[in-house]
DNA sequence: AATAGTTTTGCAAATGTTTTCATTTTTGAC
DNA sequence: GTCAAAAATGAAAACATTTGCAAAACTATT
């Protein structure tokens, strides 16, 4: 039991060479002779040795991580994302240092911090929103960094991502073309939340344009998740007065929607028009079918991956 | 640009002291006087400094992260397991190092080993299915290691999960009690996937106790999506024979079933039963309304980072 | 068999911390 | 103002590696 772990001089000793000799043959096996390379090999595999990462790191040696900090995981959005980012960057020998905020600010520059601490050779955020501790820390530590999710031109930061207040005006549009007057919005809390502002500011000014709002009483904040947003939703449709189209922030909250109105037999979209943003998993085959934007989480991931790690090696 | 980053040295040197009272006082503060630390503390500012848990780790001293493999992040399933588990272990302060293997196995055997290297103080699984290689480099290097979302009593290590068996037994029971004798499955692939393989013979075992059997034309397989199987089970209802029953190897295929029942026209409950595994996120509110059996994915997740904790720990 | 060149190897210093132990400083009691 | 005890600090060794440099061991060439 308390056969401490073998180290390189375990092995150096085991295989009869020194221990500069193993550290050459795992990092730079082209310098040290077939034979002894395997002697080495051999002691390796009989001590169950593995080499330790945190010693190398120290001598400024890449340790091969990434700090992903979300807001959550447990979402439709972010799990496609983290899969794809998470794929791709682990194809480039990396590996993803996760922890989720749940839309708090400051546990997110705590994090960060944290991931620093674990010297990360890069970070992703999630959306451009944060606080100036956050950027000016990875600024300051000079960390390679992408910000996720959401596109700007003018943001701080390398950023991949969508472009959300787009996303909102083209659904906007879409509503107000099909003749739709009468229009309700369900959308989840925009705090710490830069996607779902932009997304609503999209709708909204897409409404404007055509002399258009949303009453006050038809605006609807809800959680993210299907529950909620289908109980909003079925307080909505039983007032008297009905509007024929529902713009939801994103795909879940569409879902809630659309089981509050066939539980209440209202047809869709014969009656009512309710439409989405995200196109996740699901949605393309729902029933009835869903209007929604695409916002491609697996695209977006990969591209991510892609320039951190870029970044990262240059 | 070229300003190396600060080390405790070079804290030390600001503060006017030395580094191992700089260490102390982050390490053991009540060691250190209240002054020093604030001219350290301000130090540590200035320079923006921040530890180097790599140099800590080689002491020995717990780093502070785990890890947990996955197949994938991406399924409704492991997003709430995921997102439970690491909020809860991040409570104690841990950090989670994630990786997914695409239910490949092997893969999982490198991604172990390479967060052997990072030194990670604990390791959490998926399943209970996993390949000699993993299970004995776990235990020869001794490392706390928790097997997630299934349960087994003779399991080789300590797990927290359900009885997918069980599960399965249950919906096969409701199903032949509702007096359903005709019955199809749709279930994933059960290569590397121990879950859905114990789900499906529970559900078998529950037949067969009243003599009944799932033709195997009634036998679907597919991936892991709503579209997958909504089109599989589109394809099952537009036989002449049509089953009055499909039990589903987990809520997002019964979803798909639910989809393409819907859009035949078949009504449900009415004239086809479907039933679901894993009560996620959204499945309670469908309509028409899917029975399962709920998998408490955030219990288990909470429970077993926990109990990985306490190993660590111990 | 000696030489020059090349390939392998080992020694020792360096990396950024923590910790043990010894030393210095402070405190409180007289 | 002394003294002993307690508290705070520093010096140096330790941790598991990598790497620059020099020594040693081979290869060819003559």
């Amino acid at each position: 039991m308390k056969e401490k772990k073998a180290d390189i001089i375990a092995v150096a000793k085991a295989a009869r060479v020194s221990a500069s000799t193993v550290s050459r043959s795992f990092n730079h096996p082209e310098l040290v002779k077939a034979a002894t390379r395997k002697k080495i090999d051999a002691a390796v595999r009989r001590l169950g040795y593995i080499r330790n990462r945190a010693a190398q790191t120290i001598h400024g040696i890449r340790g091969g991580t990434i700090g992903l900090i979300v807001p959550t995981v447990d979402h439709a959005i972010f799990a496609e994302l983290i899969q794809s980012f998470s794929e791709n960057v682990e194809e480039q020998g990396f590996t993803i240092l996760l922890a989720s905020h749940g839309y708090r600010l400051e546990r997110e520059y705590a994090i960060a911090r944290k991931m620093l601490e674990h010297r990360v050779d890069g970070m992703a955020l999630i959306g451009l929103e944060h606080s100036d501790d956050t950027y000016g820390l990875l600024q300051q530590q000079n960390t390679p960094t992408v910000l996720l999710w959401n596109h700007s031109d003018d943001a701080p930061m390398p950023c991949v991502g969508s472009d959300n207040y787009l996303a909102g005006h083209l659904i906007g549009e879409h509503v107000v073309r099909l003749g739709h007057r009468s229009i309700a919005a369900v959308f989840p809390p925009i705090s710490g939340n830069d996607r779902a502002l932009q997304r609503l500011s999209g709708v909204e000014d897409a409404l404007a344009a055509r002399g258009l709002k949303i009453a006050e009483s038809w605006r609807l904040e809800t959680p993210y998740s299907v529950s909620a947003a289908k109980e909003k939703v079925a307080g909505l449709i039983s007032l008297p007065r009905r509007p024929t189209a529902i713009i939801c922030g994103n795909d879940v909250l569409a879902w809630g929607a659309l089981h509050a109105l066939r539980r209440a037999g209202v047809s869709v979209p014969g009656d009512v028009t309710i439409t989405g943003i995200g196109d996740f998993h699901g949605s393309k085959d729902f029933e009835p079918s869903l209007t929604t934007v695409r916002i491609p989480a697996h695209t977006i991931g990969s591209k991510a991956a892609k320039l951190i790690v870029a970044l990262i090696i240059k």
